[in-house]
DNA sequence: GTCTATAAACGGATAGAC
DNA sequence: GTCTATCCGTTTATAGAC
């Protein structure tokens, strides 16, 4: 992405630094609100800077482009996304059906809970940062990498269901994309901040995405 | 939208004007590929003309902004879209379960078939035009009524299922959202130019992702 | 570290030639 | 009808004050 100016004075090194840290997530916690609201393309520097209350010239000195900042929120997102469901997707002692259960369900209150980040990370990036041209190729690829591992956990436990054959037998990888698409589509109808929204409501709305998906490849 | 000049010199009411309405086709065709490939708010007009070999001027011949593309392509994308499933959804000798099947089956090919008209009509319209103020607020009125009737179409079939049993209990909008997301995520991943898309291809395809949400429904 | 001011480029839209 | 030239607001990014 590019390295946070550490401001490593000397006999400084060992000084706690809260405020720098601080600052760097929450402009990236802006742009991630401000990204999610209106897009990435038609969001500027000045409105994530109105998030924060201050003016860009803040932002820029922690991040040295717009695509900079798209790139941190989608790193940050697929990590807190493989976090959510790996624990899941890497229990041994789970039957197919309710490791796939365990995945959907952990995604989807993913989805819901880091809603922001989640929103932006879910555009093409190739799309998005066409005009970086190749400056930012290495990012780019982890993130590719990062999207694919993301999907191989769920290639893994639905061939594993169609092998202990309690999954039907169909295209592996468009059951994926199904399981995928009743899940990521939340992003276009779910709103964290409508009335009935509570962390029991969640649960409930995960519970029957999972109920959806699993049945869907259950054979 | 926005009226197409007809250019309505006298006497001349019965000619053939077949250029003129090709023209505008044209480049509601050449957004939609542009839109559909960058994004609506990173595509300039000018990466419109380029698709069509043309210059800026054309465009605004016949339409005045490029919001008026946009909500041209959304309103063209969802009467097709209701033709596709309409006549499936209102079918009396089907089933629930033969009726659903149906519906998504002619939702996905509708989304495959014209996937450069269905991917732009995926955007949140009131995110894209935010910025044209008040001043289309009667088209963004149609899009969100067409929306909701292609939707209740869904809902009805499913609300059908649950009554007579053949469906489960269970809450009838997050149903639904989860069969709309399984078909509408193909934007997110199916690419009409591939080697291996042909028309038994995405009748394929069709076929498996309605299967899928049937399953998804089902008791 | 954060702000203000500004450079430089881009993009939507219009005017007018042809 | 389509093109060229251009206006003008917006936006990314930088320079330099504090």
């Amino acid at each position: 992405m590019w390295i946070m100016r550490q401001g490593a004075a000397p006999g400084n090194d060992r000084e706690l630094r809260p405020k720098q840290q601080a600052s760097a997530r929450e402009i990236l916690d802006a742009a991630a609100t401000a990204f999610s609201e209106r897009g990435y393309a038609a969001t500027s520097i000045d409105d994530v800077a109105d998030v924060l209350g201050c003016t860009k010239g803040r932002i820029y000195y922690y991040y040295r482009t717009k695509g900079d900042l798209f790139i941190g929120i989608h790193l940050q997102a697929l990590e807190w996304a493989l976090e959510a469901i790996g624990p899941a997707a890497e229990r041994a002692d789970l039957e197919p059906a309710e490791k796939l259960r365990a995945m959907v369900h952990q995604h989807a209150l993913h989805l819901m809970n880091r809603s922001s980040y989640m929103g932006p990370a879910q555009y093409q990036i190739e799309m998005n940062l066409a005009s970086e041209g190749r400056s930012k190729e290495a990012q780019m690829t982890k993130i590719l990498e990062m999207r694919r591992q993301f999907e191989d956990y769920y290639v893994t436990v639905v061939k594993e269901g169609v092998a202990a054959k309690v999954f039907r037998e169909a295209d592996l990888n468009l059951l994926v994309k199904a399981v995928l698409g009743a899940v990521n589509w939340m992003h276009a109808w779910f709103r964290p901040d409508e009335p009935k929204d509570s962390p029991t409501e969640r649960e409930r709305i995960a519970a029957e995405i999972a109920e959806f998906a699993v049945r869907g490849v259950l054979a």
